[in-house]
DNA sequence: ATTTATTTTTAGATTAGTCTAAAAATTGTT
DNA sequence: AACAATTTTTAGACTAATCTAAAAATAAAT
């Protein structure tokens, strides 16, 4: 079992190896975890000894096999937990991220083993972001972000790289909501702009928000 | 906000208050909570200078109004998911505690208020305690022990006073479950044994067993 | 290739929560 | 009332997780 601390340390550091696959640096765990850069450092320390992470000092941090586990097994229950606050609950899609933050670190296995089944076992997250399975394996599809689609393509909406509460209010204002299907009818080359088809209505919408959407082209 | 550890520490003492309702003794709060009296001593200063406690030297320890609301919320917390996990997700009423010890904890007002809703309103949890309103009223009732009832009295099974896996187990094997009626047909005066009718059938039952089984009479 | 700037680590301190061992207060017994 | 037994508190130490300030290592720039 691990701490709290620990297991936020640990998303942190799956998280950032997308953005730096040779080694997550000190620098960039501090500004992830909202916290010093000696603070990361004594704990890096601790989850090497445990054999969570390879660490070299000054080299940066990479996730073990265990570690990586470890991580993924944290992020199924925040995203399970999500589905159901939004799903059973009837929270907003921007209220659950701090619920699900507490309970992701709850520990028993069966009861995200039943939490999963109650659920009807999604596959996704309110935001789109897919839900590993036990085993820690990702669901992958051709997911491309929505500005870069051309006149006449469309998809279905998956997620949403920008998950502040604004951007979610704004997708809700306008009916842009999971699962729904969107079509290119214009796209302005001068400013990228685009006239989409949805909920069979026309919207007009700028490249701030086209490359925020997240699009599964069938 | 308090800390986990703070939350478990006014759990006891407002549980250890219906016995020792003059004060709670640091021995007695160190038995409940698994620790030794000095940690008790330390914790009870700092749950006094938060005015959670009114604590005088060697005299014990009584919640204030303050901490009696704390440790309602955190019980009503515990015994709404309790709810969840049978009613929900499908746990025997002996497995769902430790994983309620840790639920009770997470901290979202709308996510207990909402949970309360998803379950309906439950005035009691799976072993029979009642759940307190968010002002931390319980509901009474007229709850007394099966051994104190006499040939041909009835009631409703509305609690356990072991709850025990060992006999939550027993229950389930004989069919006794919260909210059956049970009728006495006859008691021996020798032993206290009782032949009760359960689901149609007759079953006899122990002292030990009917000491421990709460019942509503109308 | 030195010097400068940046990043990272160490050293030492702090807080919450716990412990052991010993001292102090209270209670019980003759 | 005085001694013994019990309970409770204090004193001092420990761990996890954090911090600040300073030292060490690496990277960048002239």
């Amino acid at each position: 079992m691990f701490s709290l601390s620990e297991e936020n340390y640990l998303k942190a550091i799956f998280h950032l190896e997308r953005t730096y696959p040779t080694g997550v640096s000190t620098n960039a765990l501090a500004e992830e975890m909202s916290t010093k850069a000696s603070s990361v450092t004594d704990m890096i320390k601790r989850l090497s000894e445990k054999k969570l992470v390879a660490y070299k000092k000054y080299q940066g941090v990479m996730l073990s096999e265990f570690g990586r586990q470890t991580a993924v097994d944290v992020i199924r229950k925040h995203r399970l937990w999500e589905v159901f606050l939004v799903d059973k609950l009837g929270f907003a899609w921007d209220e659950v991220h701090e619920v699900a933050e507490q309970l992701e670190h709850i520990k028993s296995d069966k009861l995200i083993k039943e939490l999963d089944r109650f659920l009807d076992f999604p596959k996704r997250d309110p935001h789109g972001d897919p839900i590993p399975d036990s085993k820690g394996n990702f669901v992958t599809s051709n997911k491309v972000l929505l500005a870069e689609l051309k006149k006449g393509e469309s998809g279905i909406c998956i997620g949403v790289k920008d998950s502040s509460p604004e951007f979610l209010q704004y997708l809700d204002k306008n009916g842009i909501a999971l699962g729904k299907e969107i079509n290119i009818l214009e796209k302005e080359s001068f400013d990228q702009s685009m006239l989409i088809k949805l909920n069979g209505n026309e919207l007009k919408i700028s490249n701030v928000i086209s490359s925020n959407l997240y699009i599964k082209t069938s």
